[in-house]
DNA sequence: AGGCCGTCTGTAAACGTTTACGGCAGCCGG
DNA sequence: CCGGCTGCCGTAAACGTTTACAGACGGCCT
């Protein structure tokens, strides 16, 4: 594991300047037998570019960030998905974050931008963004993204979803159903995710003309366990003909419970997931689920950044994306 | 956006040299009113190190690669989420490649590693290590470990699996419930679990003295529509009283297959999947799975790098992680 | 009082690139 | 035959750090 060849050593072998071997390997205009001597030598040494040196005088690392809560979740693994392989055709590497939600975490992470070990930085804050998030935001010395919602004004691009008129969806689908008595698991309310959807699971019953009953609404967290803890709550208080979850996580942990309970999906109870993952199709009944478009909402952003990284400043920019309705066996009998 | 503050403009403004600026921030022994000259005006400017600068001269990027097929295959998400609060916790940032599989693109990410954009490198490489991979990994500049089989004296760490004992749990098990006639669905052969897969069936078979009947063999990728497909062909041609897959994703599509042919599970065809992932509790009926460790080969491979980078040379070392068998109720009724 | 030691600081080199600038040789035209 | 232009090339500076080395200064001991 010696001391690899740098530019200096093909130079003395080669007979030439350093200057030279750098022109001759970045393709600059050069005389015929320099550049042969030149790639000789560099081919004889086995020379590879040391990329930390470029960097520092390019000021372009040629990496990309991506922080988000959990890898586990396969919200984000639908992102990450998108993301690396546009990158990796823009010539970018992917460095991954997970912060677990935490909110110290992902201020870090923003703290640690101005590190400059990457390019620019896709970030989907689990719990919002808060002052100290903004104030380095805005302070930021590399184009940020951020995945979710975030305050007006707030001087980045964002790739956003309407998670209100996805609930809508599912709301209006269940009621087009003669579901009338519809249940909400949702995550904790101090998430992005979870208030939106709490505001819009409201308001789209409001749309519905159908009543607010809290008796008919749990809070858990956006895991499967959580979830069944949370149906089963639910299923102790009241006894709807639908139930809406927050993710496909919840919906799994309430199918659980419902078949513990031997209630029927869909004769008894409908079910309607979120995010519309790989595990929708994996249940059985298969899980109706909204689609919150994350692997659109994963590529859109990557590209606003490489956008931006190329082309320099320009507006902040806020892209939405729309919501799906998957109908499956889980509200509409079988598949 | 303007340039940010180095410690020259913070050795100006405090009214020292750039040199004791580094000592101060680095925490070397310092006179006091030197330290908070220094702390202040770094405060001031809102200094931030910059980590490529700092790469440089260190020949430290404090960044480690993980390179695997798919981060959509929930086996490598189980790796990576072991694997990033390692690195987290030791200091390291993870970057992330997706080579799908592709040889070329193995060997490439191999190849940059030369340009030290990482101090280490994990690799799972899905077609095996191959002569170009192995001359480039015997003169890699960084240490790497490799996830999977690798050649005799290969001089690289190494994590495995055992995967023909977890072939032969599944099989004991499935010969233990009285089946005896135990169909298989595998992945591509020219893969590394494929080939290992394929060794292990026809072994298990030979170990429980029963025969081995290539038309109880189909082989298709290790996807669900493909396994879906393969299980059709096996069914069409035989009626074993058991299937094992190759991984869960093979085994969901059987189960799609099962069901259209209002075959009843466990009581007509014995269901085992492979890699024990979120998908085998989600489906229904849950899954028998093999578990082959993934996140603790993640986690064991992590281990040896960090070592490795820490405590420097070594002999290569190689850890086998033992399967498990979960049982559940695609083998042993209901729930 | 002089020398010495210890503590702190500044100068400069180094990490491996890219690139501005000036020099040199060759060629052409006048 | 000389001046100037063109085409290549080498020298050196720069990116932002860390760190070896030497210098400055004060205090203590003899």
């Amino acid at each position: 594991m010696a001391q690899g060849p740098t530019i200096t050593t093909i130079a003395a072998r080669a007979g030439v300047s350093i200057a030279s071997v750098s022109r001759v390997l970045n393709g600059l205009p050069t005389r015929e037998d320099t550049v042969r001597k030149v790639l000789a030598a560099a081919d004889e040494l086995g020379y590879v570019p040391n990329a930390v040196a470029r960097s520092l005088k390019s000021n372009r690392t040629h990496q990309v960030a991506f922080a988000m809560a959990d890898i586990g979740n396969p919200t984000y693994v639908a992102m990450v998905r998108e993301i690396q392989p546009v990158l990796k055709t823009a010539g970018y590497r992917l460095v991954l974050h997970s912060t677990g939600g935490d909110v110290d975490d992902e201020v870090d992470v923003l703290r640690r931008l101005g590190e400059r070990y990457a390019d620019g930085l896709i970030i989907s804050p689990l719990r919002g963004i808060t002052e100290k998030h903004l104030d380095l935001l805005i302070a930021a010395r590399a184009p940020v993204v951020v995945i979710g919602s975030i305050p007006e004004g707030a001087p980045v691009d964002n790739v956003r979803t309407d998670s209100r008129a996805g609930v809508r969806l599912a709301l209006e689908h269940l009621y087009g159903l003669g579901r009338r008595s519809i249940g909400f698991l949702n995550g904790p309310l101090d998430t992005v995710p979870g208030a939106a959807r709490a505001a819009a699971y409201a308001d789209a019953l409001d749309g519905l003309g159908l009543p607010y009953d809290p008796d008919l609404v749990e809070v858990g967290d956006f895991y499967r366990s959580e979830g069944a803890e949370a149906a089963h709550r639910l299923l102790e208080r009241s006894r709807p003909d639908a139930i809406l979850c927050a993710n496909d996580l919840i919906a799994l942990g309430a199918l659980d419970v419902l078949r513990a309970e031997r209630l029927r999906v869909p004769e008894d109870v409908a079910l309607v997931g979120m995010d519309d993952t790989e595990l929708a199709t994996a249940a059985w009944p298969t899980l109706t689920s909204v689609g919150l478009g994350s692997a659109e909402r994963g590529l859109r952003a990557a590209e606003l950044l490489l956008d931006r990284l190329d082309n320099g400043v320009a507006e902040p920019r806020i892209v939405t994306v729309e919501p799906t309705l998957a109908v499956r066996a889980s509200t509409e009998g079988a598949a």
